[in-house]
DNA sequence: TAAATTATACCGACCGGTCGGTATGTTATG
DNA sequence: CATAACATACCGACCGGTCGGTATAATTTA
């Protein structure tokens, strides 16, 4: 089997039992069972167990919303792009939870470890960035105005953050994929009155 | 000492200790010397460090929003009771931000125990039946329209546990203050029209 | 082109520190 | 003086990381 392969194979592995189990509870030899490897092997392609994690923080960037980053917003509605988001998002409840998990898992990383915070935030900050452009685009074109874009980003990105609680607690009376798209028609709304205002 | 200071005091070193390093990196030792006793002591009064763990989820819960809970809202108009909640999480934030990555580190554990998430379930449906019944009294009062009273109560929760994300990460631009108080105010802007609807 | 050399991928027994928990005290309290 | 409150010494399962080794592939050499 080929480098990358194995590789691959280690870190799909590790992303199953760290979310499952957590960081501190995920045993090496764990991972090295589910990949189907020995952990010697494990060792030989990361070196270390907080590697192993790092390493995972880029295949869950490249995992987590493809589509929102690969797409060219450029000439697409505001309203579309949020929508297209709030779908991406759902469809990764539906046949990905593990990803939100996992999202749990990297906070809590994050709070300890100031190596894994700082890759965090840049993925963040990537994509509150990416957020921000989109609604500074719709203002200029004139279609939104008193917004502050930074802001609405923040909103956008907390309200789906939204559902990792339902990856862990469930609702009884919604679905995740019913908040999710709520939400986002709530925010929409919002967004077309002088609702989130710049503050300075 | 008395028997439910000791307790006391072992608690809030537990939480302070748990909170930085996390539930597993917790050493028993290390909460027994915060809290100024032996191991023995701290076994005197908790069965197990899960059980001392369980036990700080009723400290948070009676520490995270004591007047949200406890003041009587039949009288007071919907927007102020959500903008009093507002500036209750931000001063939260400000004076005791362990809180909020305590709620990270209960979400993390709800994840792998069931009985920690059963008890944390209990701990957030009473959070939303709370905000529940003050957005169904707004709403049998003629105030807002065609909103889910339900839906309603999920947003409000999900976007304060948005200061988790400021727990962790920070915002170079914003500070969680704001984003509490300027979400909240999109929030109240967006039920004043019909935005969150019914959903039957 | 076959043999020798070297590199890569992988194995798994083992070591050594860690830490939840316990057994057995000692001291305070009422 | 009995019991609660606390201290101290210790146990042993657990697990991250190491390391000597093997098997196979790639490269060099003569």
């Amino acid at each position: 089997m080929s480098k990358e392969n194995s590789k691959n194979q280690i870190l799909k592995a590790a992303m199953k039992i760290f979310v499952v189990n957590g960081y501190s509870n995920t045993k090496m030899d764990d991972i090295a069972d589910e990949a189907g490897f020995s952990k010697g092997a494990v060792y030989h392609h990361f070196s270390s167990k907080h590697d192993l994690f790092f390493s995972l923080i880029d295949y869950w960037e490249t995992s987590f919303l493809p589509k929102f980053y690969s797409n060219d917003y450029s000439n697409v509605s505001l309203v579309n792009v949020l929508k297209e988001l709030a779908s991406e998002v759902a469809s990764n409840f539906k046949n990905k939870k593990y990803l939100f998990l996992a999202e749990l898992e990297i906070w809590a990383l994050s709070n300890r470890d100031v190596k894994v915070r700082e890759r965090t935030k840049k993925l963040y900050n990537k994509m509150l960035s990416h957020l921000e452009n989109i609604f500074s685009n719709a203002i200029n074109d004139g279609e939104y105005k008193n917004i502050d874009p930074g802001m609405a980003a923040m909103a956008v990105m907390t309200s789906m953050q939204g559902v990792i609680w339902f990856s862990i607690f469930d609702h009884k009376n919604f679905t995740a994929e019913q908040y999710v798209n709520e939400v986002m028609n709530f925010i929409i709304n919002g967004l077309k009155k002088t609702s989130i205002e710049m503050t300075n």
